[in-house]
DNA sequence: CGTCCAGTTGACACCAATCAATAGAGGTGG
DNA sequence: CCACCTCTATTGATTGGTGTCAACTGGACG
């Protein structure tokens, strides 16, 4: 989800014309407020150039799912089956911003005929959703088979390098404007037992989250403790053999 | 991931020859054979003809998380990051075959080159990778939200679809080679507890499972129970309003 | 000053993991 | 043919992690 300033930089600058003449317009959005819906056909992708926000999905029983955490510089909205774009496609999930935002709308149908002449834009969809899917797994492997502070850690330790705070030597604190109970419901925990984890982790001085900021007092300690692996966020590349 | 039998129906002849090209070699693996490992790099693509596998990977406790259990005609291990082939991309979970299977080997580099001279090739990658998507964001949800006994009713019914019995008066039967130990590891689950809601479900009269096959007792209940919506298999269509 | 919302804490219940044991099926070798 | 092993399925007893219900706090805001 990091078309313009990550994949961006993969295409050639004619690919990044076409890009730019896809762009219907840039709209600002309050927060909670709703992108896309559920079941709607999906007519219009999203940049985000500020602010943050969440796709999810409610269950009959009210709880809810929160599938992606969109920072900004996330590609947001594109179902890649709009590749054929004779088709409508409905949307599986809810996009809602968190705070207030600012994006640019592309039109979906004028994304799709270019995506038939322009290779390379092709391609970078492409990239794009292979991380998208890295992210999707790891999130699996997350709420299949690791605790609640296991868990948490991984999901604070990916946002920081989504964030840019990844390398070594930058900051350990970064602005985020999640509640816990959005936290708790993309880890698909209880907010309430989400309270109690944080207060673990911060009496393990391994973690401090406050109201709008997260601290990482032991990213060594919180790497071990999620079995965290940047890997799959960088889409690393290695000599092949 | 479905390239050969359904997203390959999108395909033009001349596309369906571009793809002919690319195959390697035709193979045939023995049960519980690794086609991919973690942190390998990602050189060739499976299409799988006859048998299961699955994608999984372990933890340092030992727990394992089955991310994707795949079934005939499904394309397996193409990161779609390979669409750059000046790069090599590595593989972030391993790949095994659960029973003797046949399969399809396509090179990678190959691959990304055609995809570059055909954009309806590209298209049908991003197509499957959507269908890839959605339905690891539905698993994402099972695991997430949904109690035990709903992920196994969602599991079992999702396979069902998967396999071409999802159409109203089609069988409620099929063969399915998957031990409970490979299931709860899906589901996220111990074989023990997995082994209990197995038998709830049997007692409930909603759903048989014996090695070996599956039989859907009470389709309607079931969906009721995993509030099931299959329309995240089929990539429905709608008219654009 | 009241209302609302996010955060916090406590008590309790329950779902699911763990540990343990048994049984059956299939394969192998004596 | 039988003894033995392994793998899968099954069941019981117990523990523990997490959810639920409830109450309280504090800040933001009108």
């Amino acid at each position: 989800m990091v078309l313009p300033g990550r994949a961006g930089g993969r295409l050639t600058p004619e690919e990044r014309g076409i890009l730019a003449t896809l762009i219907v317009q840039q709209r600002s959005y309050e927060g909670n407020a709703s992108l896309v819906s559920r079941g709607q056909p999906s007519i219009r992708a999203f940049i985000l150039h500020k602010g943050w926000a969440c796709a999810h999905r409610s269950l009959p029983s009210g709880a809810r799912q929160i599938l992606s955490v969109y920072v900004p510089g996330d590609l947001i909205g594109y179902p890649a089956a709009q590749a054929f774009p004779s088709e409508a496609v409905l949307h599986g999930h809810n996009v809602s911003t968190i705070t207030d935002t600012e994006v640019s709308e592309i039109g979906i149908d004028r994304l799709s005929c270019a995506l038939a002449l322009a290779p390379g834009l092709a391609r970078a969809m492409l990239w794009d959703h292979a991380r998208a899917n890295a992210m999707l797994e790891e999130r699996l492997i997350n709420l299949g088979r690791r605790s609640a502070r296991e868990r948490t850690a991984h999901f604070f330790l990916e946002l920081s390098v989504r964030l840019g705070n990844g390398a070594a030597g930058h900051s350990d604190f970064y602005e985020c404007p999640l509640s816990q109970y959005i936290v708790a419901d993309a880890l698909g925990l209880s907010a309430e037992h989400l309270n109690r984890v944080l207060k673990q982790l911060r009496l393990a001085r391994l973690l401090q989250v406050r109201s709008g900021s997260v601290e990482i007092l032991d990213r060594d300690g919180l790497v071990r403790l999620a079995d965290f692996d940047s890997g799959y966020l960088s889409q690393q590349t290695a000599a092949v053999a």
